[in-house]
DNA sequence: TCCCGAAGTTCGATTTAAATG
DNA sequence: GCATTTAAATCGAACTTCGGG
């Protein structure tokens, strides 16, 4: 390994004036173009990269985001997480990814591995979280910018949001205009944020237009630490929903997972969809464009919400850096109908 | 920020002792128990975390190994990285997640990042790479253990792969067992590493029952730097194909994208699959299992390979540090035909 | 006083060599 | 392999201070 010693060595100058012409540090303007030259020139050739852990423990400058995903495996999150990466390479910055499996001791655990690094900010993508987190407690001790994408947080952390009461209101006003008026529900689990105000939304939607929402048709997501199994409890409560009455001409799943889930159920009982049944689903993830049908959806801008939060968090380190106070920020994004195969107008 | 100074003037030792019973080194068996439990008391009464930047500046470990991922988006490289961050959590290593999107430029100045960092190891997921990646230049230069998944490199590096030949064979023998003759393949990109031992393997499982390989009925994916492009071209081609003679029964697809591509052209054009036509895909990425109908496949044990790429490094890791010399593996993987809806006895 | 460069200190922990009872 | 503890050197870079022309 190659050190700025051997660079100074090199040049015939010393370390202290090889740092400051590399760094191009205030004192580097008295430095004669000459000896500059000659510096760069010897670190050139020497092949020097300076020791950014050395670096660090001076400066205090890691350079480095963590990012906490609560599960990697849910398709969810992978846009979220190019979003969160484009932003901070064009920043320089490194994001240290790591996957929590939705486990409280992992949560932990990698928190403490994160800080122990010293993280400049921290980002939780919260895409299927039930582990009750204290990010709280850990953060603010610590004085660290940091973020959340899909969850509201009080204090000093921000957090970014689609706005899901929007969102369900655009997914069943979608259903309502195409004339579908008897709708089953597949709500989400009790415990996951989301639920609530999208349930929010259809409430208000179904009120503004008096439509009337059958409660034999509408059925809860059991909570589970896999975000994949929504699928398959898309399908169980599909096949219940086929048993009750009145039979429903259109399902709104509470996202794309179950929304798959409902359509196999619905296929595996001889339901054509959509000639025979509607099915709208919610997040847009990758296969949603790839099934057959295609699915309807409500789009998150989950690429666009990575790029905020990590914006949020960057602002954050600045602010930290020229000792500025900076408030939390709370975004809630528009969701976005995307049409596609699985609905069509009531029969 | 607590440090080891701290901690020895509240105990009343010296920072050297403090250490010496914190990382319980071969010294600690002179100090009496007594100091042991007032240093340690002292450390945790304080909260005393060592800064691990300023020990790996001795110790020149930094815990961490670099991953580097040629595109995130591609659903095939999730269960790698869960069996990757898996072995190395329970070694307590980091992974430090880079994506490079494809793009030269990207990988070289991540690879830099990570060696700047000084990650003790390089793993490479090259899920869907079309740059001419030089990772022997950089990292035999460094002496630093490798491993790449989905390419076999000479020299140093060690590889996992999926066993090829042996999968496409499993894919085609299934579909000659339920009595197709006529089939149509789509074979994957030019460059791509994979695509040669699989039309090998097609190949010779043709040769050993004497089937016939109609050429009119073979055609190529191209090149694309987006591993997402593969749906949208095996759809595309999966229309050509159904415009040539001889009409076929079965379709094989390189990968499940282009198998879903190749369904959704199959019921764009009236065939319902598996009834009229049955299609295969390779890999058993996640939405095989959840699509209608859900595809038959060959699977890849995408998890295992990812822990046996963390393993291979880690091995080297330790060899590296017993200044020992290990040879490189090449390890293949078995391929596993997972039999779903879309095939079907020929008609 | 201005310019140029170097010596020395600091960051936080590890480790060696040495001192002391 | 006395037992017990510590001062001092070290890792690599950055920054402060200081001195000579």
């Amino acid at each position: 390994m190659v050190t700025i010693r051997d660079v100074a060595s090199e040049s015939g100058f010393s370390a202290a004036t090889v740092s400051i012409v590399l760094n191009n540090a205030p004192l580097a303007r008295y430095i004669p173009p000459a000896t500059k030259a000659r510096i760069q020139k010897a670190a050139k050739r020497l092949g020097y990269r300076p020791n950014v852990i050395a670096r660090f423990l001076r400066s205090k400058r890691s350079h480095t985001v963590g990012v906490m995903v609560s599960d990697v495996t849910d398709p969810f999150c992978i846009p979220i997480l190019r979003g969160i990466d484009n932003a901070l390479y064009h920043a320089s910055y490194l994001p240290i990814l790591v996957d929590i499996h939705n486990q409280r001791d992992r949560f932990e655990r990698h928190l403490e591995m994160l800080l122990d690094r010293h993280v400049e900010g921290l980002i939780m993508v919260a895409n299927w979280l039930f582990v009750d987190i204290n990010l709280l407690g850990d953060i603010e001790k610590h004085n660290i910018p940091a973020a959340i994408i899909g969850r509201e947080l009080k204090g000093s952390i921000s957090s970014v949001m689609v706005d899901n009461e929007a969102g369900a209101r655009l997914a069943l006003e979608h259903l309502y205009s195409l004339g579908h008026r008897r709708i089953a529900f597949i709500r989400g689990p009790k415990t996951l944020a989301d639920t609530v105000p999208r349930w929010r939304g259809i409430v208000s939607f179904a009120r503004s237009v008096k439509l009337r929402i059958d409660s034999n048709l509408v059925m809860d997501l059991p909570n589970s630490l896999d975000p994949n199994s929504s699928f398959e409890n898309g399908y169980r409560l599909t096949v219940a929903l086929l048993k009750r009455r009145p039979r429903f001409t259109a399902l709104m799943a509470f996202d794309d997972l179950s929304a798959f889930g409902a359509i196999r159920a619905l296929e595996k009982q001889g339901l054509n969809v959509p000639q025979e049944c509607s099915v709208i689903g919610f997040d847009d993830i990758a296969p949603s464009m790839l099934s057959v049908p295609s699915l309807t959806t409500i789009r998150q801008p989950l690429q666009a919400m990575g790029a905020s939060a990590a914006g949020s968090v960057l602002e954050g380190v600045d602010a930290v850096l020229e000792k500025r106070e900076l408030a939390s920020t709370h975004r809630k994004m528009a969701p976005e109908l995307v049409v596609r195969e699985s609905t069509r107008p009531a029969p």
